[in-house]
DNA sequence: TCACGGAATATTTTT
DNA sequence: TATTCCGTGA
């Protein structure tokens, strides 16, 4: 053995990394060193043999499993490299490319993003004429939502409605019908939305034995990371997956579990034991990360869920504050308050980045960022808002897409609704010509215009052309894309400045990919999600030491030295429309308990008293009550007096 | 048929 | 508060 691994870890953690054969569930709490017990793992497998692409470890970011697998490298060597990992969503993409034809599928489908699968919704909406059948009708992301929750908690749009939309009971036939349009314009246009990928993915291994066992047969040793955030469907790939050698091994904490919202269920970690006959079951509860101060705090906090797998987190690390509540005047003191603390810290010799700030949504550090420009103070924020979702980025990108899939009636609207003059109509007579003139962008190129055909079109048509005779790379098709559409940026956006910086930096995206179809798939699955002072984030260059901005959800797993909980204000924090629902109060109260327990010294609170809940009519001036009652010796209060 | 402006409406979090 | 949706006027 190279490593010597009863060094490193303790005995809980060695006692998991060494489990070779058989299902086992780790119960890691925080700061526990999960990742650490999953990395060598990883490495002990591959010491003992185990070929590594019969590995698979599934994560729930890209980035985290990139970053496990470059340090079990580091720890070992390159043969950790080729073990098998990606989240879930990728994980099925890649399989169901290899094997669509078997579920009727075209092995070049396209991926809908959220924001795709509402553009159709809206376009189906258009077509089959709600406004006239009912008065209130739910939006498309409202409906994207109710799709998007039959799929992921399994129930149908009946109990979803019931449930959670009792406001349109009346309209439910009509929404059960939209949702089978949905269905099948995906299909006839070979769309897999997110969640597609999943139930597609599921019915290749139910339907197709011979597929599971050869898959089963590829990965003997199946690893899951976050399992607490994993939903029915995902526990069902999972069984089949593992069904064969049932050497699996899932690693959760069921106090973490904070992503209900889309089906999640932590009850899949209680429920293990009982799909794998035989588990084994080992708990983490030594904490590294935390001094006792700021343990005490976040084991008070869980206290007071209702119902989890019983666990004590303690630490050797003593010493370090006490964690601290500071009420503010308002928003804007608050972010002042932030600012100096930041300031003083920095003075102190805490470098930026070993500096966090986390919130709950991503708008609560709006007037933060502004504060921290006039500063100087260079951030990077993670969630929230993303890049490729905006509408400028979208909007290149279907240029691209009717490259790759002609058929995308999705983007060709999209496109064709950008040119002036252009609307609704016309954009279904321009498609109904291009579909019908020849197969591929072709048909946008070989189409004879009539006189009155709006001017802009005869630009589109120049700007294919340009692309089919230089059968450019993609980041050349991309560059003549935007070469094109510039002028349409500016006339739409007053800052088309700064998205055309965006644009820029999406051109050096492509120059990293050989395949469109790759670079596309990508910018749906994983894309960049982190920003730079509202550009777009680029990992690859070294910067300075960042100050790190993030929702809570985009901090999971991570620590820094330092954490600020900033909006930590009862009715934001838990927000309003989840306190009078007792399981989205708990989930709250476990998203507040992942907050905390990023800190590794210390730990800050902060609220403004005076914000007017415009829903209600009243004020909100009391601390999130998830830390309202803890005592004076677990967490100070401090006025803030600037 | 399109563009524009005003009224309604939902308001987190992410693959 | 910002977006989405619909009706109206060009």
């Amino acid at each position: 053995m190279r490593i010597d691994y009863e060094q490193h870890l303790n005995s809980a953690q060695l006692e998991a990394v060494k489990h070779l054969e058989g299902p086992l569930l780790v119960i890691a709490g925080a700061g526990s060193g999960k990742t650490r017990t999953l990395t060598y793992r990883v490495a002990y497998l591959v010491e003992k043999g185990v070929v590594p692409s019969a590995i698979l470890l599934l994560t729930f970011t890209r980035k985290a499993a990139h970053e496990m697998l470059h340090r079990a490298t580091r720890l070992l060597d390159r043969r950790c490299q080729q073990v098998a990992g990606g989240t879930f969503h990728s994980f099925a993409n890649l399989n169901l490319r290899r094997f669509a034809s078997l579920l009727g599928l075209s092995a070049d489908f396209a991926i809908l993003d959220r924001a795709d699968a509402e553009s159709l919704i809206a376009l189906l909406r258009k077509e089959m004429d709600i406004s006239k059948k009912a008065r209130s009708f739910p939006r498309k992301t409202t409906l994207a939502n109710i799709f998007s929750q039959t799929v992921n908690k399994t129930k149908s749009i009946e109990d979803i409605i019931l449930e959670d939309y009792p406001q349109f009971t009346d309209v439910l036939d009509l929404v059960t019908d939209m949702h089978r349009a949905y269905e099948q314009r995906k299909r006839d246009h070979q769309f897999l939305d997110f969640d597609d990928l999943l139930v597609f993915f599921e019915r290749l291994l139910s339907e197709h034995e011979d597929v599971r066992r050869r898959l089963a047969a590829t990965y003997q040793y199946i690893m899951v990371d976050e399992y607490q955030d994993t939903n029915k469907i995902q526990a069902d790939i999972l069984y089949r997956l593992a069904q064969t050698n049932r050497n699996i091994m899932v690693v959760g904490d069921d106090s973490q579990s904070i992503y209900a919202f889309r089906g999640a269920n932590f009850k899949n970690i209680m429920d293990f034991p009982d799909w794998f006959a035989g588990t084994r079951i080992i708990g983490l509860e030594e904490n590294y990360r935390s001094v006792q101060p700021v343990l005490d705090l976040t084991n008070l906090i869980i206290d007071q869920a209702r119902e989890k797998y019983s666990k004590h987190l303690f630490t050797r690390r003593t010493g370090g504050a006490l964690p601290q509540l500071v009420e503010n005047e308002d928003e804007n003191s608050q972010s002042r308050y932030v600012v100096e603390r930041i300031m003083a810290l920095n003075r102190q010799g805490v470098e930026l980045d070993k500096i966090a700030v986390l919130f709950r949504a991503s708008y609560h550090s709006f007037d933060l960022e502004i504060e921290l420009s006039r500063e100087r103070i260079p951030f990077i924020k993670y969630g929230g808002f993303k890049f490729a979702e905006s509408a400028h980025i979208k909007d290149v990108l279907a240029h691209m897409r009717v490259i790759a899939n002609p058929s995308d009636r999705v983007s060709w609207y999209r496109i064709l609704m950008l040119i002036d003059k252009v609307g609704p109509r016309s954009a279904q007579k321009l498609f109904n010509d291009i579909r019908s003139a020849k197969a591929g962008c072709a048909g946008m190129v070989s189409l004879k215009l009539p006189n009155n055909t709006p001017p802009g079109v005869a630009r589109l048509q120049k700007l294919y052309q340009t692309i089919d005779t230089h059968a450019p790379s993609v980041a050349d098709m991309g560059q003549a894309v935007v070469d094109y559409y510039q002028p349409l940026l500016k006339a739409a956006y007053d800052d088309h400045p700064k998205r055309a910086r965006d644009l820029e930096h999406l051109v050096d995206i492509m120059q990293r990919y050989q395949r469109l179809e790759q670079f596309l798939t990508d910018m749906a699955l994983e894309p960049p999600n982190a920003s730079v002072d509202n550009g777009l984030g680029d990992e690859t260059v070294d910067a300075p030491s960042r100050l790190v901005l993030s929702t809570i959800h985009s901090a999971k797993g991570l620590e820094w030295n330092t954490v600020f909980i900033i909006w930590a204000l009862d009715g934001r924090f838990p927000s309003m429309q989840s306190i009078y629902k007792e399981h989205e109060l708990e989930e709250e109260m476990r998203l507040m308990y992942v907050a905390a327990t990023r800190a590794e010294e210390n730990l800050i609170f902060t609220y403004p008293n005076n914000v007017y809940e415009h829903s209600l009519g009243i004020i909100l001036n009391r601390p999130s009550r998830f830390i309202d009652m803890l005592p004076d010796t677990i967490l100070e209060k401090v006025y803030n007096q600037l």
